[in-house]
RNA sequence: GGUCCCGUGGUGAAGUUGGAGUUCACGCCGGCCUGUCAAGCCGGAGGUCGCGGGUUCGAGUCCCGUCGGGACCGCCA
């Protein structure tokens, strides 16, 4: 039907003649006998003149035939990749008409509330940005595969039909009509079939994986979400990093056209100490400033014997508006410190010769204020922000503060890409059994080297896991996996878990692994996350074709909805009575 | 489960101390217009102020509830 693409058109194709497609993004009407119609199709836009008159209107669509020109001298539209060009001499075919679209399918749009968009997504979709991010989405996709072939994993689908499992986020339940009572649970994410693969002896797999969890919403979360899910047998830590950077980098160069330097490493104790987060933001500074020891005599009783004390300083020439906060915007900060877990917050601002103005100011030794403003470099106009605690609450308070202040949007370059490496093995402990919990998920393999602190220091026992982040988003996580019985059993019984409830709970996983489990590990990535960041945007939504709200509901299809009473009762199922008032 | 913000013709906004469904821009319909480009000029149509209740002589405005959208906390091993 169509010669050309609109958005292709150049000063190169004048005096062809073209037949395009598309939908009437434009009319100007100057008369009976000259009119300028914008036709719009997935490549951009481009002029048609038409002088007879044909009755077009907005969203029509059309297929026009016509013949490329210069644009006379002085009518060039610069803000028109197609704007030297028009079509002239144009018959125009109505392919179909339209009722005029309920937003304009531009760039006013973005202010179009989301919802409405939602509804009539296929319209929003016709838009240039959604289109543009479709396209990125599909490069992203299609430069990972290229890049893990390349590196000789095996594609492997896997089940979306599984047992439910207990462990980790809640599942989506799909009933069994064979087996009335009994379900199936959608994939929270390959996991359990990753490593079963590598019992079988696939060596490398990846896949892109959709991966399903029934949490709430976020702008960075979905129930459906898509992974590069990829696992390798006989390799270490070293390995799967390489091999996971190597995909994430050729994703990146093939949506900006720059490759990145390669991805540096942090270990997760050192991006607590300077960062107070586990997903650093390295696009800024104000990092954490230790100053325990300053402080190891002090008179000021909110800092006497504190585990750690530590700040932030907020550089007047950074953040001009917020080192000047005033006593309402100090005490919020002091507020939101305190709903942090912090038992509270001090506020010193710099004045002129070295003086400090704070509530505290007069508890302070001339040495001790004079040392924290060496260590913070703390000068006239910046405010330094001092939390005193044990040392993962000091560490997060002003980490999530640091963020607060400092943190760009997520889509401002540059990218910085970071690895998070030695996660703790195990965290906190449960509030029920007093024991400690696992930081990542049970079959985490420890750090070789602190295999002897199980009994003596749990909380200190690294594990060979890791995260990958991505200004200050975590992109995915991965682990080198346990694959002896008698470390797992070890792990298993620091965590307070029986032989008879591990097997119980794990046996099926962890039966196969008594048939010669080789040493493997791999890793998981949110696809949506890396293309929403490449796109530019700070909402995975706007990389996805047709997502949920945040309520989970799906404005155009009504998505979920009730269904009759005779599906119900083929599945065995019947509702509870709605909750009373 | 919780905190906060938003909801006014198709779209986006304004609406003051509670005083007439009022206003602006875009879009839509009709007319004019031969070089515009988010064209211009003239005219017109279009409303359950999300919904329900309350306070009041009177509610878009104040209060309570509810629905929808968004940001965040919890949650996401």
């Amino acid at each position: 039907m169509r010669t050309h693409t609109c958005g292709d058109l150049r000063s190169e194709h004048i005096g062809q003649t073209v037949s395009l497609c598309g939908w009437v993004a434009k009319r100007r009407e100057h008369g009976e006998k000259l009119a300028f119609v914008d036709l719009r199709d997935f490549s951009g836009v481009v002029q048609c003149v038409v002088d007879n008159d044909v009755d077009v209107r907005s969203e029509w669509v059309v297929r026009v035939t016509g013949v490329v020109r210069a644009r006379p001298a002085g009518t060039e539209n610069s803000t028109l990749a197609t704007g030297q060009v028009e079509v002239g001499e144009c018959r125009v075919e109505v392919l179909n008409i339209a009722e005029p679209p309920p937003f304009p399918i531009d760039a006013r749009a973005d202010e179009v509330d989301e919802g409405i968009r939602l509804r009539h997504r296929y319209l929003d979709i016709r838009r240039e940005r959604m289109q543009r991010n479709l396209r990125v989405r599909a490069r992203v996709n299609s430069s990972i595969r290229a890049a893990m072939e390349r590196q000789g994993f095996v594609e492997v689908e896997t089940p979306f039909l599984m047992p439910s499992t207990p462990e980790g986020a809640r599942e989506f339940l799909v009933p069994s009509r064979k087996e009335p009572g009994s379900f199936f649970a959608l994939p929270q994410s390959p996991q359990l079939w990753k490593q079963l693969l590598m019992v079988a002896g696939v060596d490398r797999y990846y896949q892109i994986a959709r991966c399903l969890r029934d949490e709430d919403l976020r702008a960075d979360r979905q129930y459906e979400f898509m992974q590069l899910d990829a696992e390798m047998s006989f390799v270490t830590q070293d390995d799967v990093l390489a091999a996971i950077s190597e995909a994430v980098m050729a994703a990146a160069e093939s949506v900006t056209g720059v490759r990145p330097p390669e991805i540096e490493r942090i270990t997760w104790r050192e991006a607590m100490e300077r960062f107070g987060v586990d997903k650093p933001d390295l696009r800024f500074g104000m990092e954490l400033v230790e100053l325990t020891d300053v402080f190891s005599a002090t008179e000021f009783k909110a800092f006497a014997g504190a585990a750690s004390i530590k700040a932030i300083r907020v550089d007047a020439a950074t953040y001009p508006e917020q080192a000047a906060y005033g006593r309402n915007k100090l005490d919020a900060l002091t507020d939101r410190a305190k709903k942090l877990g912090a038992k509270g917050l001090v506020w010193l601002k710099v004045v002129a010769d070295g003086q400090v103005e704070s509530p505290v100011a007069k508890f302070l030794s001339d040495l001790e204020r004079s040392e924290l403003l060496a260590r913070t470099h703390a000068t006239e106009g910046d405010l330094v922000l001092v939390v005193a605690d044990d040392w993962a609450t000091t560490c997060e308070v002003l980490g999530q503060l640091r963020n607060d202040i400092g943190r760009p949007p997520v889509h401002e370059g540059p990218y910085r890409y970071v690895w998070v490496v030695y996660f703790p093995l195990f965290v906190g402990a449960d509030p029920n059994t007093g024991r400690p919990r696992p930081g990542h998920h049970p079959f985490c393999h420890p750090h070789p080297d602190d295999i002897d602190k199980f009994e003596s220091d749990p909380l200190s026992v690294r594990a060979l896991a890791y995260d990958l982040v991505l200004n200050g988003w975590e992109l995915g996580s991965g682990s080198i996996r346990i694959h002896e019985p008698e470390l797992q059993r070890k792990v298993f019984n620091a965590l307070g878990i029986s032989d008879e409830e591990a097997d119980r709970r794990f046996g099926f996983f962890l039966q196969p692994f008594k048939y010669g489990a080789p040493p493997h590990g791999g890793f998981a990535f949110g696809i949506d996350r890396l293309t929403a960041i490449l796109a530019g945007e700070e909402n995975i939504r706007e990389v996805i074709a047709f997502p949920k709200t945040q309520s989970g509901a799906d404005p155009m299809t009504n998505a979920p909805t009730p269904v009759d009473a005779g599906q119900l009762a083929e599945l065995g199922l019947r509702l509870l009575p709605p909750p009373a008032q």
